[in-house]
Order: C-alpha cells, then sequence, then structure tokens
DNA sequence: CAAAAAAAATGACAATTATCATATTTAAGA
DNA sequence: TCTTAAATATGATAATTGTCATTTTTTTTG
C-alpha cells in the first residue's frame, strides 16, 4: 500500500501538526525519536517535503521543521504523492496497462470501490484533520 | 498493495484456470508468454504455490501445471499469503503494532472500512470465480 | 533400461528501497 | 563578524525484492 517511507512521512508529519507552530520549530532529532523512526531517515523525508511544501522549516539555530497554517490544510494524499510518487496508489491491482472501468481485470470490480473510498478520504482528509482527531481522543498515538 | 510477484502468480493462477486442466497441463513457457512475465520468475513462483499445494503439477514429458478441481476453489487470498505472506495485506496502514479498532491510529477509522471490503473479496471469491467472470466477458484479459 | 522432457532446487546477479554518514549552507546571536 | 546550531545536499552502504541461469530429480516413452 505505502511504502515504508510514506508510512514514516505521515508519521511525521502528522508528529509536527500536533507539536509544532510557527513559533515553535522542531529539529530533527526531536521529532525522530517519539515518532520512532531512525533520524537520518526522517531527516532525509522532511527534507523532501520541505522542497516540495508541504512541510516548513528554517535553518540555523533555532531553526527547525514545523507546519505553517497552509501546510496543515494539505491533503493526506499528496504527502503519499510526494514520497511514493502518484502511480502507485491509483495503478490497477494487477498492474495492467490496459485496465479501466470499460475493460477491468478480473480483480477490478473486486477492488475499485475500496481503492475509490480510500482515496476520496486521502484527497479529503487533511493533515489537520487527522492531528483533531487524535486531540479529541478519537485517535490515538504513539506513531 | 500486493508484491510484483503476488501479482505475476495470480495472473499466472487465473491463466491455468482457464486453459488448463486435470488432462491439459501446460508447461511454464507456455504460461509465462501469453501473461508476459518472465519465464524463470513465473517458475519460481509456481513452483512455491504448487509446494502449497495451491496448484498442481507433474514432472516429465507431458507433465506440466494445471488447477484440479479443488484447485480452483480457493479463494483469492491465498495466493497472496503464499507468495507475500499473511502479515502485508492485513496490517496497520502506518505498520504500527497497537493499532487497532479499540486504539486507531489515525489513519485507521479511513482506511479500515475499504480495508475490509477488500479482504472479505479476496477471501470469498474463488480462482474459478474470476475466470468465470472473463469467460462471461465481464472481465477482460489479456493480462 | 536409456533418453528425453518436464518440474524442482539452488543459488547468482540486478534493481529498488531503506538506512546511515559526511560535508555544505544558512541563520542567529554574542 | 565569528561561532554555533540548525537544515540541506550528496552519496555510501545494507537489505529486500525481482530476475535469471544452472543443475538435479522425476516421469514418460521408445
Amino acid at each position: 500500500m505505502f511504502s515504508n517511507s510514506s508510512k514514516y512521512a505521515i508519521k511525521a508529519v502528522l508528529y509536527l501538526a500536533l507539536n509544532s507552530s510557527e513559533e515553535k520549530k522542531i529539529m530533527v532529532k526531536d521529532i525522530a525519536e517519539p515518532i520512532n523512526v531512525p533520524q537520518a531517515y526522517v531527516a532525509k523525508l522532511l527534507q523532501e517535503l520541505s522542497r516540495q511544501s508541504l512541510i516548513s522549516s528554517t535553518r540555523g539555530p533555532k531553526g527547525g521543521f514545523y507546519l505553517s497554517a497552509v501546510n496543515k490544510k494539505e491533503p493526506l494524499i499528496k504527502i503519499v504523492n510526494v514520497i511514493d510518487g502518484e502511480k502507485r496508489i491509483v495503478s490497477c491491482l494487477l498492474s495492467l496497462e490496459t485496465c479501466n472501468s470499460e475493460k477491468p481485470c478480473p480483480l477490478h470490480e473486486m477492488a475499485a470501490p475500496s481503492r475509490k473510498a480510500l482515496m476520496h478520504s486521502l484527497e479529503t482528509k487533511s493533515i489537520c484533520d487527522l492531528a483533531l482527531e487524535v486531540k479529541e481522543g478519537r485517535a490515538f498515538l504513539p506513531l
């Protein structure tokens, strides 16, 4: 489904959503530890997300990563698209080029509805939506 | 979702369902070509499936792979479990050990329904169910 | 029983993905 | 402006997955 990298990226961004702000930046090492991901690895992922403006960062002393108000509004799908590429999550279950709803592969009908539902959630749920669920006790960490 | 290996395995088994029988065994090279998978690769997969009795085979001249009546009744999930292992498809979207419906991770509620639907299909649809869809023109090849 | 045709077993190699390390650039603050 | 603390860039290493090749075993048939 998601690559390991995407999972880590989601965890990191979620952590930022819950613990950072414009005024409270967090360094990689203080992100890596609580979410249980190797520091150098998550650093690379955060840098990529930052380059794509899905998260924010400043360098130097007092610098770190954080989510701007805009960042928090981004839908989840953008994170996985940046890390895994767009194809991974939408492609046919059997990776057939010719598979579509006109000429479905034998697994298509079986998988399409759940796929579609998941895609819809990924596209509509924003980072802060998910963070809110945690804050309100409807979802749980630790990551 | 599925590994490449699982995809190939499913394609191969589907091909067998449509083209083989106790009386009409097929050699790897005549499976590999039409489903567009490297011969040596699919051979390895078929051997594993055969070892787990999900497909049938006999060696020697006039030998080959085929599906017995019993084989055809197997649910799809068994193929992917043999090739990918059982964990891959059921594990939490973020691979959190502690994630379950009591203590859902933030992605859990979002993904669980579609996950469940897909799992149900994989568990209930048999190889021959899918083959039938092709025969009746409700699903399409080539694989 | 010998030869040939098939799967089965084994393992080598390649590509991708995950992980780690090091050097560079930027910003803050004394 | 110098030092220091942070991200950024780059690339090396390791692990996993995908691919290919070779040898062994089994079965059929002449």
